[in-house]
DNA sequence: TATGAATGAGTCTTCATTCAT
DNA sequence: CATGAATGAAGACTCATTCAT
């Protein structure tokens, strides 16, 4: 009954300097407060608010609260997420693909403040509303193809088989995602004030490397933190 | 006007076989729903259903929604909490001070199911309706001890400088919580199904221990495994 | 995850002197609203108004809009439907038949004012929004006896073959429910003004068994008239 | 404010074939969807969705929706209703001034499929959102006609007192434009399929004539009726 | 203790209406 | 003529909260 709403940005009055129409800065708005109440405990007129216009507009360009979420999933956090991983299949050797993939999480983190909070709480979390909305679209492929690497060097014996092969993506989602979301919380906490997006990323290659490359990697290490 | 509202629970009919009155089975309610769908989106009503009775009743026991997210925060994860950081003070070397905590978190995920999924979406996500309730009774004490053990573990060129001190403690929620947070999530995927709770613990003990204890330490881990 | 509702009246406190509840005073009011303004054109605020409620009640004891209009159906209409035509299989002869049912519908009409214009509007309109939730529950079975009378009056040679028997109960409806439901109509007009429900009793008997029942019958539509 | 709104239609790009502007389109879309959905359950967006413009352009054109209303009134309903009423005046007999008007009541339902409903549910219901905008512009001069020539007729002891004059009129509306509105519904339930409109033409006529013209008037039936 | 009835505030959604282009 | 963007007012629905029993 009610026809379709206008699916992307068209023509007509972009705001110059921004290059955003009323639909990015909808977008915009949406995943800031997302990332900073949840999902959840935002309401769409708050967004509305912050991007400058009413709540009707959000259905105006959305049709509905669903439907936003759709849009955030696919035209911010997937777009994301595939930065992220797509170049993990030019790499063969683990060494490089690690580091890469941490590097560019947190480069994606630093560009994008709303991702990492968005991720753990949305995406991760038990019943997050964008999981099922990005589960279809997930670079599972590459996944495993760094799964397959790392069990393909412990069978060299090159690795500690305590490592569980499945458990590294997670190791490194939780080494780099998890400081980087919670990095507002430590900064009001004295002991644990001052650490950098560079910290973060220096820290979690250092771990994973001594613990999945062994032998006398140090000297590459230093190289790269540079 | 709220009268006098009783604190804890009370006499009077305590169902036998479960020890718990309708107080408790409300807690447990509420941190089961919590854990599942967040606390933003668990109504009242939802967890009076689950604990059988009527949503009047959650005010009779917490006067209000505030009160009952107090109660959950010092009578159920505050508990378990201090049950994870209160032995660290008593050990002084750093590998059995990380191989006992990472044991101690994956223990007490495993007897509270709810727990990592709470703390990963209310305590470290921004905006986190548990974290403000916790954070004053939070055992800071406990985690500045670890830090200065790995701190002076560095200070005596034991141990790379490229691993940042402060980092270490998100890095053990990260290699532990974390995995333990999205298990459900994992299962649902075939190529990081049957990763038991064992596996993350002994997984995160490997990494851990393999970057900051240096020399050749691979014989303890393996003894420590079983 | 919203609890069902309470299905029907409750003891505690029925409100003497009507014997209704709120829940049947919300029917009521409903009824009487939707009769006038049609339910397209009603608000649950302004049932719950005229109740003497909130609208949070309308959906208290009914939990939406869409469940109303069930009850509304299933509660008011089919049982003043189901009085007019459940006596029709007591009757074999056609007059009696006739007369009985024109009978039964004026005094239906007469003892639930707001019949008749909600039959005419919800019901038999394109689009009625009662239609569907009715069609289920109606007597055909009386119908069909209704239509086979006079179908084998018709074969006895007895009536004018130019009378098309399905359509003899739209004629006695429209004979009836119309008049009935424009009561307050015409009253506006002065050419029109004063008459009764008796009238239209009459009127409509007359009308139908002058056309349907050859022969000279005058005298007993004279003496049932009384 | 509302500057020069054009009154009927403009030059322009008449659409060849139809004969019909955006204005008579969208008069067309609002009457058609009007009688399936009621006024009331149709909004501008669909009716102007339907005549294939943006609901602007009903504004355009009729400023609001209170004036398309007139607009529906006048333009289109009063036209039918004037067709139907206007010949009353050149007859002074009864029968052919009924037959009269029942076949024009059923042409004109069969020349415009919307006219039965939604002169059911808009002008002869209560509240029906035409009636009002019709009411002033109404034929009673031939409605009185029409009960005059009965009311003569009664008196001459032609026509059972059982009649009532007032009522004639709703009964003939009753006996065409209710089955004519509901023929669509009828068609669903499997006795009832299968009714023309010559049918209830024919049968109308013969259930009027029958009991309001005494005697063998069989024949005239019978030759009027081809 | 425990409940059902009742409410007010807030959220999503729809829609007629306006206006610059 | 015609449209897309934008809005305010209103309606359905949810939910924490209160209270008499």
């Amino acid at each position: 009954m009610a026809s379709d709403r206008p699916r992307r940005r068209r023509i007509g009055r972009p705001r110059i300097g921004t290059g955003m129409d009323a639909r990015g800065l909808l977008l915009d708005a949406a995943v800031a407060l997302f990332s900073a109440q949840g999902i959840a405990g935002t309401t769409l007129a708050e967004i509305a608010a912050k991007a400058g216009v009413t709540s009707a507009m959000v259905h105006y360009y959305f049709s509905n609260r669903d439907r936003l979420l759709d849009a955030i999933a696919n035209e911010r956090v997937l777009r994301a997420v595939t930065s992220v991983w797509a170049p993990v299949l030019e790499t063969t050797e683990l060494e490089p693909m690690l580091r890469g993939l941490v590097r560019r999480i947190v480069t994606a983190a630093e560009a994008n403040p709303w991702l990492a909070s968005l991720w753990l709480r949305e995406i991760v979390s038990e019943g997050g509303q964008l999981r099922t909305r990005l589960l279809k679209n997930l670079p599972f492929e590459h996944v495993r193809h760094l799964i397959r690497t790392l069990a393909a060097a412990q069978e060299c014996g090159a690795i500690s088989t305590a490592l569980e092969p499945r458990l590294l993506v997670p190791s490194v989602l939780g080494l780099t995602m998890l400081p980087l979301a919670t990095m507002p919380m430590w900064q009001q906490i004295p002991i644990l004030q001052g650490v950098t997006y560079a910290d973060i990323a220096r820290h979690a290659e250092a771990l994973l490397v001594a613990a999945c490359i062994p032998g006398g990697r140090k000297p590459a290490k230093t190289r790269l933190d540079r």
